[in-house]
DNA sequence: TTGTAAGCGTTATCAG
DNA sequence: CTGATAACGCTTACAA
């Protein structure tokens, strides 16, 4: 690959005139006509890795998410993606898995300058650790969980109010025995949800009762025994809200495998609104977060962070909105059955 | 951030020692641990831009995919890092979106010496462009297509063998009279899938009517469209394959909306094995590939040309398999009519 | 085994 | 506006 020493020798001037014409620094006419004449003839492109270390610059934002392909996490990733490639910009990206180390080692990696800033959207490691890593050089900005000392580098949604709405929109519907099928409560979201569950039910004048909590797991399998167990000390409710889709799915199958139908017999609402939501038979009436949004305003966060693209208020707060399909009907007296 | 020099100064060796131990050369283990130590307290970690350019290895991988999270590229971009970072190594990722001078773009950029082997899994991009990409100077490795000069570095799946699996599938329950939606037929995994469908046929001694093909689209609504358009003729088949899930997925609400029982009336089977054929109503029976394995062959094909990773034979032609679930139901006879 | 010093290909400073 | 030249931080002969 030719070099920029090349193309000056070539174009018969310095090799800063080159490095001028390269960057859009004002040159004379003629001099800049020589210059891109030579880089066409000789295919030159400078190479990124000399530019970065005089500069200091990656030009490239790494991100790490728990699975590249995870189910939401790939909308936020398409959402970084596309305002950071529309600034020229390139993605490093890494999968955490969940597991503090892993994603301990994909920060050093991606920090270790190779990258100008840093969006993170990982479980495993504590608040303490991602704070101290933003006291490093480089921005970062924290995606799917609120940190006080970094509120202003965190994008995130309001679990509370996801799992209100949800359970409103079932009390609206007229229920008042409705069943939770907890997330996993040791991972925050899961007890927000459940927070804004209670918090629904209390609203409405509805007494919590603790019979109808299952804590489950954020998956399918989780939400069918959740719903089998339910089930097995007699149908004492007439909806259920999951603490995500996929447990919704599962719980749709206990339901189904229980000759119960959905929703003339059990309503049920998800959170997430994965693909899937809209497949599953009944199509699933569930919480929708906006993974795109919520990418953009990531990368924008981090982009301004480093001093590119303008720096208009960047919202970081966003809001689950309820998505209606058909998992959810009015209250029927005749449904309950003890 | 601390220097190699400083390093150096504080473990009273050269900066030469230091690059020996944090590149694992032999070294005097009390000069060893004195550097270790050094490293230790000034927290330093080598600058992996000068690293790059003095050894010309950026030890990063550039991938560009239709979209990063695509349905089922997300597998495959999943298979790709589980190999990439077992060997240390990192993801330069870029969304081509299927637009050629965007896919082209995402070459240029991660070639500029960001990446030191590039994986593509592009639609846009002529074969003929592809070729000369490959010989520049980096590696290249094709997913998703065969290019027969490029024929040792592409990852395929025989898509022809996809389509006739399919349609033997629903000859082996008996059916004769078998509708096919195509998929996008200027794209070559729909015609090829044509292809097998028609071979399956010939093989059964089946002839083939034109009547029960509709070119169709990789989408929900072209399903949908598809086999409103069979029906619209009257149902004069008893089984449907459909050029991917997507398409399946519209063809069963099209289905539905006509009153038609999956699959006891028509059997339908589709193509892709993505998450939501397991979550459609039937359930899809489907042809799957193998997306993670493919993703990790082409990551062992980008190592081993670049000289990592052991070079044992690496399978790059993988065969699609079929996924029974329950939209296939044995022909029978009294449903047929016209 | 160790140290010295010459690159690696750009950018940026500073005269001119 | 242009050109020399000193960084940028690391690796790697080469010599000791």
């Amino acid at each position: 690959m030719a070099t920029i020493r090349e193309v000056a020798r070539l174009a018969k001037v310095s090799v800063a005139t080159v490095s001028r014409v390269t960057n859009g620094v004002a040159v004379t006419p003629a001099n800049k006509a020589a210059v891109l004449a030579a880089i066409e003839q000789l295919d030159f492109r400078p190479n990124a890795f000399a530019r970065s270390l005089a500069t200091d610059r990656s030009s490239a934002i790494g991100v790490v998410v728990n699975e590249v392909t995870g189910l939401f996490s790939g909308g936020i990733v398409q959402g970084i993606e596309s305002v950071v490639e529309k600034h020229g910009m390139h993605l490093a990206v890494s999968s955490g898995h969940r597991v503090a180390e892993k994603e301990k080692q994909a920060f050093e990696a991606l920090s270790q300058s190779r990258a100008d800033a840093l969006i993170l959207l990982v479980s495993a490691t504590s608040d303490s650790d991602l704070i101290e890593l933003a006291n490093r050089d480089r921005p970062v900005v924290i995606i799917g969980r609120y940190i006080e000392e970094l509120s202003d580098n965190c994008v995130y949604v309001d679990n509370v109010h996801g799992g209100y709405v949800a359970t409103k929109h079932l009390i609206a519907q007229g229920h008042r025995r409705i069943a939770h099928l907890t997330g996993n409560l040791s991972i925050k979201d899961g007890r927000d949800r459940l927070e804004g569950y209670k918090t629904a039910l209390r609203d409405a004048g509805i007494e919590f009762d603790e019979a109808l909590i299952v804590e489950s797991e954020f998956v399918e399998e989780g939400g069918y025994r959740g719903m089998q167990h339910l089930l097995r000390r007699g149908r004492d409710f007439t909806a259920a809200f999951a603490a995500n889709d996929q447990s919704a799915a599962g719980a749709l199958l206990a339901l189904k495998e229980n000759g119960l139908k959905v929703p003339d017999e059990v309503s049920v609402v998800g959170y997430d609104d994965l693909l899937l939501a809209k497949y599953v038979s009944p199509a699933l009436t569930t919480v929708g977060q906006p993974y795109a949004e919520m990418g953009k305003a990531a990368a924008k966060l981090a982009l301004s962070a480093i001093g590119i693209s303008s720096a208009t208020r960047i919202v970081t707060k966003f809001e689950p909105k309820l998505v209606v399909r058909e998992s959810v009907a009015p209250y029927q007296k005749v449904a309950v059955t003890a």
